[in-house]
DNA sequence: TATAAAGATTCCAGTAACTGGAGGGTCAAC
DNA sequence: GTTGACCCTCCAGTTACTGGAATCTTTATA
């Protein structure tokens, strides 16, 4: 199939896929005679899986070592584990950041009268 | 003072300063004749002012309004408010997202066994 | 069969917000 | 007068794409 057709199966836009096929990271097929890149079910398989990692925010770095092992049929699901726990510790030192952040940020959004006068506790702590 | 005083009192680095002078956010007081940046007391202020916004995560145009009303003597605080809140809402769907990513990751990595066997739910699931 | 639309290709540039480095001038101290 | 710390500008790289231009190829219709 062409490369609009893996598109659709794999939802992901044809510039991705291109991108992708690029840097190395899902290579097509193969390609026509005038060029034409190509993509079989195994392709495009791999282009769901690139998709889906991406969705849980792992790097395009964490996703090629996970698409290598996908591939290994005397991977250690340890090695994944790994990789899955370190995004999982990413994600959870994001959160505690942003929790932060939003307490802080939501104290002087409600300390804020919200009016026409200029004084404000967010400029204060701002300043 | 000269940039790397600037620096100092405003903890940011001097490379920061220079881009925030190139892109108009915050311009130097003045040159020596020999070239060098000059900043006085204010330009320090907002300095400081631009860093703790970007520390809550407010874009740099986001910041260049936020210094806009900072310096605007006939601001309306429900204008800061506004773009506060903006910002608040936009972590808070951070958070959400985050939070579904990270139960889900979780219940993966939970599940995995994690020993030298192949066998794995993270590799089931985005395969 | 001619042509037009749809779909493919490559290559270049832009996004956000810096950061690193090269190459070179300036200033203070010893 | 020379060393070392500072300063300057300009260019490139980061992440993961996305948009657009210029140029084929394929397909459908008149």
């Amino acid at each position: 199939m062409n490369i609009s057709d893996a598109a659709k199966k794999s939802e992901l836009p044809v510039k991705t896929i291109r991108y992708y096929a690029d840097i190395g990271l899902v290579k097509e097929t193969g390609r026509t005679a005038t060029g034409y890149r190509t993509y079989d079910e195994t392709a495009v398989k791999r282009l769901i899986f690139v998709r889906r990692s991406r969705e849980f925010g792992f790097s395009i770095s964490q996703t090629e070592e996970l698409l290598a092992l996908y591939s290994d049929e005397k991977r250690s699901s340890a090695e994944v584990k790994a990789i899955a726990q370190k995004r999982l510790i990413e994600i959870e030192a994001k959160q505690k950041e942003l929790e932060i952040l939003r307490k802080e940020l939501s104290n002087l959004v409600q300390s804020c009268h919200g009016d026409d006068r200029p004084n404000c506790p967010i400029m204060d702590y701002l300043g």
